[in-house]
DNA sequence: AATGAATGAGGTTTCATTCAT
DNA sequence: TATGAATGAAACCTCATTCAT
């Protein structure tokens, strides 16, 4: 008898644990390739490359550049709102939440690269329509999985627009000239907008 | 008397005014292509043909594509920075022109095209080192160029750049999702950054 | 036995074969365009398009149209090197040597279009210096893979140099003008012109 | 008084002049930049602007590029033989004329830029079979120009078109690897040559 | 699943030449 | 005669993508 076990797909499970390997290979490059050379100007074989493949692989998995880069804001998202679920779950009082996402917040200024990368993908999206519905999507989808008790219930999703584009605005601000808007100025700049735009009840 | 009449400077009136009319029809092609189609994905025939001329007669015109973006820049500006100056030349008080002020940031949500436009190629900038100093010199100049009595002597490059980079990320929010970020609320917002930016003394 | 088979050298043989094919395809394709056309005047779409491929195809195998030609220029050497050696082989004396070698030297006025071709690539080195070290690398290989018993040990690069010089000068005058050199007189006028260089001993 | 000289074409003797004298600048630029970067890389920007001028200048006294070149050929030739003649006038006895002019062949070793643009136009005409009639006509003419009393009338064209493979052969040897051909060695060879071309009586 | 050769669509740039002045 | 803007034809090179293996 054959096994009622799932079917094995032919190979076992060595080669699809490869196979997956491989794409998470992909995912981890296109996180440092894209962040370091911009979306559009990295060529599909420097992904590639970056894992020890070539394009081929790359094909194996992903159907264009635009699925790499979805696949790859999920997985980042799901990242960052496990992370800020922890440090939530760790406070004891909405205020003290608020705080904890201030902070946050905050800190993000030195992830400049991510957030440059966003930008240039919604410039990319506002150039390419097919494309923004399926990222507005994929965002509503991040921020719906993002709720936080005593807090989020009274924030409308102008508040959450608000605060993510002060946030690109500083982001390209302080990578374009770095001396002009340091990054300690920076911060304490987006500490005092963020008070504005979340007041301490 | 020798002359009233215009010196001919060496190649015959006709000739330049014919030069000076092509170089202004490119650039304005160039505020409305660039703004539609963004500034890397235009092709330089783009910019040509929406003149009635052909590639050529760009390159008898500025050396590249970066060029005639500087160019314009600074066309822009200056145009900007007129608009302001009278404005601010109607207003009596600092407060006043505080508020003239206020309202004109916000209000240039309406402009985003442009704000996009600024966005993309700060980015391509930052991936292109060597244009770096010469925009940044470029936006420096521009900058110099406002003076405000009573105004922004109190201003340092901070709070513009904090200005700039709240104006930009608002613009590129409202770009790619009209819906979530609309222009009156958008407007709304960036008068209470505004307020807590610019404090009413 | 595990293996007299082929050692499936990772991209699979029939892979090796295609590749080692085009290659060989435009090298073959090159010999015949460049000695019609000239290197600088042929186009590397012509060079790929008798070939039945495209650009891309050439590009795939050579980074440019001079690496085309020196690895063309390589393989022609070795081609005529083996002739000589074969004649070579078959004569008992060096005297013998000596005049197959001239016979071999007159009658390369056949091939002006082979020499037209060098005299233009050496031309085009002159005027691009940083090809010199590498041609006059691989000429110097080339000479250096012709030795003949009893013969070339007393012939320093000067006499060398002089015949093909001579050679060159005569080809072109040949091409350029038939009439005035015709074949059999140029094939005449070279063998007086061998017999003052290799005086017979 | 106005004089018996032909009618002076309505802008009198001095514009007349400088148009005669801005063609003759064109040649000279000629000579300059077609030995120091070719015939076909160098650009009608390139020759006109030698002269101070622009490609309107250009155009109004040739028509092409291949044009230049051959008035250039024609008065650079001009030049040679009355150079060679004075040099024959002073020369007593036939075989001095031949010494001095076995003299001269050597020492063209030293010239030879315009060797290799000779040969680069001939290469070209070779290739733009519409030039050759009248590049040869012009050769025919040049050398018809020259004959000298107790030499040439035994030469037949055969020997000089002898002389002038060999002088371009070597020309380009030295010019393309000097090291290998010095000019000391050259001009030894050279004239080795030529005894044997041409027989002492 | 992965390779890598080949395609073909772009885009850039350079120049001889024309033409209005 | 001379200017120089504008044309338009090449040619080059780069990559996303396909496809046979």
């Amino acid at each position: 008898m054959r096994n009622t076990a799932p079917v094995q797909s032919r190979n076992g499970n060595k080669h699809q644990q490869r196979t997956e390997a491989t794409r998470q290979a992909l995912l981890d490059s296109a996180r440092r390739i894209f962040a370091r050379d911009g979306f559009e100007a990295c060529r599909i074989e420097d992904l590639a490359g970056a894992t020890g493949h070539t394009r081929g692989a790359f094909y194996a998995h992903f159907r264009t550049k635009e699925d790499l880069f979805f696949a790859l804001l999920e997985q980042e998202a799901e990242r960052r709102v496990a992370l800020i679920r922890d440090e939530m779950a760790q406070c004891a009082t909405a205020a003290e939440r608020v705080a904890r996402l201030r902070e946050f917040f905050v800190s993000r200024i030195a992830d400049r690269r991510w957030a440059m990368l966003m930008m240039e993908f919604k410039l990319f999206a506002v150039r390419h329509p097919e494309l923004r519905p399926r990222l507005a999507a994929t965002h509503r989808r991040i921020r719906a999985s993002l709720k936080i008790e005593g807090v989020t219930e009274s924030w409308d999703e102008l508040k959450k627009a608000a605060l993510e584009a002060v946030l690109a605005g500083f982001s390209l601000e302080h990578a374009y000239d770095p001396l002009r808007l340091p990054k300690r100025e920076a911060m304490q700049l987006l500490g005092a907008l963020f008070d504005a735009l979340v007041p301490a009840r």
